[in-house]
DNA sequence: TCGTTATATTCCTTGACAAGAATATTCTTC
DNA sequence: GAAGAATATTCTTGTCAAGGAATATAACGA
């Protein structure tokens, strides 16, 4: 696993702008209103996220359409799947917890 | 998603400890060895990483036994669920890459 | 109790990074 | 081409975090 990745997502603005643009695709003035952020401030958060590779670009007249690049989660989720055999080997004390985290997870797509 | 798991794996010696600690657990010592880190810095990324809740102390002696906490790498896992569906629309264009990645990773297993 | 081993903490310095303010750049439209 | 809209960049300042060196703490054995 890469730290690029995971220290452009451990900034709690950035990690808000991923979890915006999960949803659909936005300009950086629509992540500024959205978020109640100042668009200088997006605007360098987008280019760590860019930079990261965590997010593309697509200019669209004077605007510029911010798009989440799915790579970066991908190869975390690999890099994740060497600990679920961990996991696995302890889900004795853990069952109930899980099945607690899925049903918190459902709650929050809503 | 918090981003103390993440500024705590976000930092490379730490990311190192935690992929060591995903194989076996061990002694603030072995950790610095196997590492080629001095034993101050170890106990200080220890530090940070306990405080995350990425791991837990088990005291065997003198010696201090770090053992890897699964609960926040399965938090991880639950957050990135909310991602796959979007890599799964667009998979058209990642499939190949997805192949690539699997056969990387079985690799870096060894 | 004393020396030894193992680990944790403190202090210091340095580098990175985030926000604010101001300004620059780019594109559009008239 | 000038004005306006949308976005990016620069500069400054303050804060935080990592490493090095030294020291403190804790547990063991003789």
């Amino acid at each position: 696993m890469n730290t690029t990745t995971l220290s452009a997502l451990a900034e709690p603005n950035r990690l808000r702008i991923i979890e915006l643009l999960r949803d659909n695709s936005y300009a950086v003035g629509q992540i500024a209103d959205r978020l109640r952020l100042r668009q200088p401030q997006v605007s360098k958060h987008l280019r760590v996220l860019s930079d990261a590779g965590l997010v593309e670009v697509r200019p669209v007249a004077q605007q510029r359409i911010y798009q989440l690049q799915v790579k970066p989660f991908m190869e975390l989720d690999s890099w994740l799947e060497t600990f679920r055999r961990i996991w696995e080997t302890r889900l004795d004390t853990l069952d109930e917890y899980l099945t607690e985290l899925k049903a918190e997870q459902k709650r929050d797509q809503k």
